[in-house]
DNA sequence: CCTGGTGGTTCCATTATTTGAAACTTAGTC
DNA sequence: GACTAAGTTTCAAATAATGGAACCACCAGG
C-alpha cells in the first residue's frame, strides 16, 4: 500500500508525485497534491511544472487540474512491447483461450504485486488498454500465488513483509504463515488455485511462467465462475496451461528476456 | 535546433534516458545508451540505476540489458483512464463505427505529434495496445491537421518550429507555407482530409474535438483506402463525424465540472 | 473601499545532490 | 600473461534542489 518508502534522489521524488497523481484517479488541483503533506509547497509547485513540462503530467489551464500526461500512453507502448510478455505470449494465449473457451489472464510481478498485462475473453473480444495496467494482491490471486511460489526466499521475504494482509473473503490466506504453507503446496502441485480468495465465485487455476533457471517470468490463468464450473474441471485444463506457458518460456528464452523487480 | 534539445533539471534527463530506451524498440545494453552521446558514463549509468530501483527500467541480468520497466505499464493504465478521451470516446466510437463500417482513430497531441489512444476496426476487431500508444507525424495525417488547423498561432508555431518535414508521399504538403494555407482551409471547412499524404491509397476525414472555449482536445478520423471508396463518400460522413465529435467533447466538458466534494 | 482568506506563484540564501574525469574491476581475447 | 572492452566506483568541484517566506490575484464579507 501507500506508504512512502522510496527514495532515491530527486528523481525518485518526482516519479513519487507522478504516483500520486495516478493514485487520485481523477484530475487533482495543486492543494489537493499539497494536501499530502509530502512535500513542501515550493518543492511541490516545481516538481508539477518539470513534470508537465516534460508531458508526463497534464494541466488542464481551465480547471487548473493536473492529470497524467498522454507521454506516459506512448512509453507504456513501448513498454508492454519490449518488456512484457504480452506480445509474445499473445498467439499462445488465443490458442488457449479457443480450446478451452474460458478467461485468460497474463501476468507479471510488479513491485510485489500482480500486474496484469494481458487478458483474453473467449466470449468477447475485450479493450486491451482498459484491462491491462490493472494491478491486484498477490496472495489472494491465482496468477500471484503462483508467482509467489516460485519466487527465491529473500525476494519473497520482502515482498510479504512490505505486503498487508487483507481478508477479502472467507478463503482468502490472511497470514504469511497461511500462505506460505500454501505455497508450498502449489509449488509441489505445480499450479496454484483461487479457491474464490479474492472475489466470491470466482475461481481458476494458475502456472507460472518460468525460465530454464527458474526464474520467474509471469504466470497464466484460466479463470471462471463457480456457476459455471467446478475447480477440478478447472484443474483438467492445468496440463493444457502448463504446456502452453513452456511454449511461451521456451519462446522468450530465445528472445532473451528482462528480470523483473520485486 | 533539430535534435532532442529539452532540458530542465535533473528529472528531465532521467526522463530523456526513459525516452533513448524506448526508442530503442528493444532491450538495449549500457554501452548502447552511452554511444548516444547523451552523457557521460558515470551520469549515464546513475540514471540507470536510479531508473532500475523505480521500476521504470527492468535489467536482464543474464544479459545486461535495460528495457522498460512494467511500471509504466501500470501508470500508463491510470494516464489512458483519467487523462486520454478514450474511455469516454468509446461508446461514440462504437456507434460510429458501426454506422460506417470503416476505420475510425482518435488522437490526441503529444508533443507536436500526434498519438493515437483508441482505434476501432469495424471490419475485424484489432488489439488495443498494439495500436494505441503509436505516434506519427501531425503535419500528413487527417487527424494531425485537424488538430493544429485549431491550435493558437503560438503553440502552431513551436510545434512547426521543431517539426522536420519529410515528403512521404508526392501529396504531403513539405514546406511550412503550403502546411499553413492547407490549415486555413481546413479551418474555414470545419474537418481535415487526407488525400494520401502519409501513406499511398490511404485516405481519411477527420474532425477536432474541441472544448466550448475552443481549445483542442484530440480528434477523430475516418480511414480508408482509395480502393474502397473515395474522398467525396467519405466527406458525406464529416457531418456525422462532427456530431460524434461535439457529443464526446461536450461529455468531457461535463465531466470534468463536478467539483463539488471535498 | 477595506480586510481576511484561500489557492497559486516567485525569490533567494543555504544546502544537499549531481556531476564527470579518472581510477578501478571484471571478463573476455589474442 | 598482456591487452581490450564493458561495466562500476570514487571524490572534489559545480550545480541544482530546497523550502521558508514573501508575494500576487482573486473572492467574499463587512
Amino acid at each position: 500500500m501507500g506508504e512512502a518508502g522510496n527514495q532515491d534522489g530527486t528523481v525518485g521524488k518526482a516519479l513519487d508525485v507522478l504516483d500520486m497523481v495516478a493514485a487520485a484517479g481523477k484530475p487533482v488541483r495543486f492543494s489537493d497534491l499539497l494536501a499530502h503533506g509530502a512535500y513542501p509547497k515550493a518543492t511541490l509547485y516545481r516538481f508539477l511544472q518539470t513534470l508537465t513540462h516534460q508531458g508526463m503530467l497534464t494541466l488542464d489551464p481551465d480547471r487548473g487540474t493536473y492529470a497524467l500526461g498522454v507521454r506516459l500512453v506512448r512509453l507504456a507502448h513501448a513498454a508492454w512491447q519490449q518488456s512484457s510478455l504480452a506480445p509474445l505470449a499473445r498467439p499462445h494465449l488465443d490458442t488457449l483461450a479457443a480450446q478451452t473457451g474460458e478467461t485468460i489472464h497474463l501476468a507479471q510481478m510488479d513491485m510485489g504485486q500482480v500486474l496484469y498485462v494481458d487478458k483474453r475473453n473467449a466470449a468477447r473480444p475485450v479493450d486491451m488498454f482498459s484491462q491491462a495496467g490493472k494491478v491486484g494482491p498477490a496472495y489472494c490471486t491465482g496468477v500471484g500465488k503462483a508467482m509467489l511460489a516460485y519466487l527465491p526466499a529473500d525476494q519473497l521475504q520482502t515482498v510479504l513483509s512490505r505486503q498487508s494482509f487483507h481478508r477479502f473473503t472467507p478463503q482468502t490466506y490472511a497470514t504469511p504463515a497461511a500462505l506460505i504453507a500454501e505455497l508450498h503446496a502449489i509449488r509441489a502441485r505445480g499450479h496454484a488455485f483461487d479457491r474464490e480468495e479474492h472475489e466470491p465465485g470466482i475461481i481458476c487455476v494458475a502456472v507460472p511462467i518460468l525460465t530454464r533457471q527458474g526464474r520467474v517470468m509471469g504466470a497464466i490463468s484460466l479463470t471462471s465462475t463457480t456457476q459455471r464450473t467446478t475447480l477440478a474441471a478447472l484443474e483438467s485444463c492445468a496440463d493444457q496451461i502448463k504446456q502452453t506457458a513452456g511454449k511461451i518460456a521456451a519462446e522468450a528464452e530465445s528472445w532473451r528476456f528482462p528480470e523483473q523487480n520485486t
